[in-house]
DNA sequence: GTCTATAGAATGATAGAC
DNA sequence: GTCTATCATTCTATAGAC
């Protein structure tokens, strides 16, 4: 018998209590707040003392960073399954269904779109690693866009906007409604509508 | 000599030293964050302890409450200075400005848009009184964007949805630049030829 | 109205025993 | 890896001197 099984099987157990912590944090984030999250609560809920939470990570930001990670990778998720659905999709459909998944996204829990598309915890910067996993989710998904015709950044940028502005409203002046929710394909259709007039005044213009 | 004219004054002190204390809350909430404000840092910015602050403002969510209202005061502010120069002008150029002055509005100031328009601050909630005066000024908005031609609420919502969409991507992912600030023209040119569409099929029908 | 003093409860974090 | 013990700091609140 050698040692290396059993470090394997140690490590393991070491990551699976991290993203236990993890996923306990985000329960708490939903319950109190993205920053009504305490060590001591958070501790109860993985049955440790806040102090043994320190051996997983060696600081909240530390934890708020995999939070971070977590959520992008959710995203990017939900991304890679709307860029398998939009093959033989024409633009409309593949637009208002990145449009809706976008938003469910964020409506279905409002403390990860707000960790993850605002700034809402005071001196938390995600460390570069999540900070790359984060631009290569935007990047697929700006990628899985231009299948749909958006191809230049300010368009995109408009897009971005248009649905980050969506979820906002929604969430937090119609909390379990859909006020806002039931206004994205007439927001696509707005969209749309606007890249085709941009399209076609450019090749006026050649 | 009547004790009034003192009385006044005294009353007069304490609504100026009260404001002052509110300045200063924005301040410290524009460096360390909406909730990185502590009464220790805040008392010692208007020169006092942080006990004495309880003798103006009996806990610290009112503090952040005087802050909502006095963020929507600056609000209504902004809505009335718009709806004045909207006299006499054509509807692009109402939204236009309308959109350009919110969105300065926002990116001017992070912290006020996280009060104001997303729910920042776990546990807070607005007091009925400042409530009051957030839904007077969202009105005299709404109000004012009918004199451009936006009637309905779903048209008004997605405008709503619009506008805090730019100022939101604007604030979290470049600060102090302008990548979604210069979209916004074209963004209501995006809008107002929806909404000429929307009222067009709307005539087909009748 | 502001101060000192004080209190209790909560926070994030560290050191060292086991 | 988890614990106990401990620390500095925070917020909230009260009592009483000036």
């Amino acid at each position: 018998m050698s040692g290396v099984p059993n470090i394997d099987r140690q490590a393991a157990r070491r990551t699976k209590t991290s993203e236990e912590i993890v996923a306990a944090a985000w329960v708490l984030a939903r319950e109190e707040g993205l920053t009504g999250i305490a060590m001591r609560d958070l501790g109860a809920r993985v049955g440790m003392r806040a102090q043994s939470l320190y051996s997983y990570f060696s600081s909240k930001h530390e934890i708020y960073d995999a939070m971070f990670l977590d959520g992008y990778l959710a995203f990017a998720d939900m991304v890679e399954t709307g860029a398998a659905a939009a093959v033989d999709s024409d633009p409309e459909t593949i637009l208002k269904r990145a449009a809706r998944e976008f938003v469910t996204f964020c409506t279905s829990d409002p403390a990860r779109y707000q960790l993850l598309f605002h700034r809402a915890v005071p001196g938390f910067e995600p460390s570069p690693a999540s900070w790359n996993v984060a631009l290569a989710a935007y990047e697929r998904s700006r990628e899985s866009l231009s299948a749909a015709g958006i191809t230049d950044q300010a368009s995109f940028d408009i897009w971005t906007a248009l649905v980050t502005g969506l979820a906002g409203q929604q969430i937090a002046n119609d909390p379990g409604g859909d006020r806002w929710e039931r206004l994205v394909d007439r927001s696509v259709d707005m969209f749309r509508a606007h890249i085709r007039e941009n399209a076609r005044s450019e090749s006026e213009h050649a």
